[in-house]
DNA sequence: AAAGCGTGGTT
DNA sequence: TAACCAAGCTT
């Protein structure tokens, strides 16, 4: 037996999900109570999840699914289209690896998903949270799902101080002694909710929680500053100059950034590079323009913030006239057709930014 | 293994 | 308001 205060990790799995069938959220992608969870709908619902809060998701998940509604329709589907679909989300590396993966299983693998945690996590995107959170809600395996919101719960319910990302493999090892032998997909998603709605980083609702009994860190006063999380280096600011090309009879122009990397297989207004130092506009000009034509500057900048840095894209906007030259690189595109692109957020912005200045 | 990878809501 | 944070994965 262990100094932990906590004694008995079946009562605590029992409260949980006694707690989860009484408060459970009416989420789109969840199974029909008593019906069998769609493996498809799991993986995809879970990746989108990925760093995504649920009120993000449900609109993405919704016209996903109605549009997408097997594994093999996906398959189906150009990655152009995924992407476009996916614009807005983020980190669109998922939805470049949720297409390969369609494409694997409804290839190679004849449609059939993989069941146990390992080979799940043998596929493109999924990682070691997915892998356990399809094997135990899709396919009621023994595996146990640790993401944010459980590091949360079961640092706080054990009273661990170590700082993450240190602390996760204990986390990890301490969610894996409460997880019970049945209902454990019920058991996956009620860890998430609680941590979501009861269990929140600030602001616990510790009263409404149904381990406050056994809870080591609201014995202590201290739910609220766990976990400890060591400091995050600074994000530095980037900046750049876009170029808004018009052209009377064929649009604007864009242009399709590479396969991978940052924004890796989306379509762009094109820019300068983005760096540190800042741009006179004579530089941008004559390193980057698009096209030779009488650039002005916008008033408007756009601002956006990326996971590991500021960026500020001036923009310059120019107009053609005559036939396009073919010398552009890129892609003409109707202005009434941009909403068609899989244009992300940063690039809408300068995209309003540029018709609101024209 | 530390860094790269989006976006929007909350405080 | 600037910082924090979200049902993480990849290299």
């Amino acid at each position: 037996m262990s100094a932990s205060a906590i004694t008995d990790p079946a009562r605590l799995a029992s409260r949980l999900l006694d707690w989860y069938d009484a408060n459970k959220r009416d989420l789109p992608w969840r199974a029909i109570a008593g019906e069998r969870a769609d493996p498809y709908a799991v993986w995809v619902s879970e990746v989108m999840l990925q760093q995504t809060t649920v009120a993000a998701v449900r609109p993405y998940y919704e016209a996903f699914l109605a549009r997408w509604p097997t594994v093999e329709a996906l398959a189906a589907a150009s990655l152009d289209e995924v992407l476009q679909t996916w614009r807005g989300l983020g980190y669109y590396a998922r939805a470049r690896n949720l297409h390969a993966c369609a494409r694997l299983i409804a290839g190679e693998r004849g449609g059939r998903w993989p069941q146990a945690e390992a080979d799940l996590r043998a596929l493109p995107g999924i990682g070691a949270y997915t892998a356990a959170a399809i094997a135990a809600i899709a396919f009621e395996h023994g595996s146990t799902p640790v993401d944010g919101n459980v590091l949360r719960i079961i640092a706080r319910v054990f009273g661990i101080e170590t700082p993450l990302p240190a602390a996760k493999a204990e986390l990890t090892r301490l969610a894996r002694t409460l997880t019970p032998p049945r209902r454990t997909g019920d058991f996956a998603q009620a860890t998430m909710e609680l941590g979501a709605t009861v269990c929140r980083p600030r602001r616990p609702g510790c009263d409404r929680c149904p381990w406050a009994d056994d809870c080591v860190a609201r014995a202590k006063g201290s739910a609220e500053r766990l976990p400890r999380r060591s400091a995050r280096p600074p994000r530095p600011t980037r900046q750049g100059w876009a170029f808004w090309l018009e052209h009377a009879d064929a649009g604007v122009l864009l242009r399709q950034r590479p396969a991978r990397g940052l924004l890796g297989g989306m379509m762009e207004v094109p820019s300068t590079p983005w760096r540190r130092a800042p741009w006179t506009a004579a530089e941008a000009i004559a390193i980057a323009a698009p096209a030779d034509a009488r650039w002005r500057p916008l008033n408007a900048v756009v601002e956006h913030t990326f996971t590991h840095f500021h960026l500020r894209l001036s923009v310059l906007a120019a107009r053609l006239e005559g036939p396009p030259p073919p010398d552009v690189a890129g892609t003409w595109v109707p202005l009434p057709d941009l909403e068609d692109q899989a244009l992300p957020s940063l690039m809408m912005k300068v995209v309003a930014a540029a018709r609101g200045e024209a």
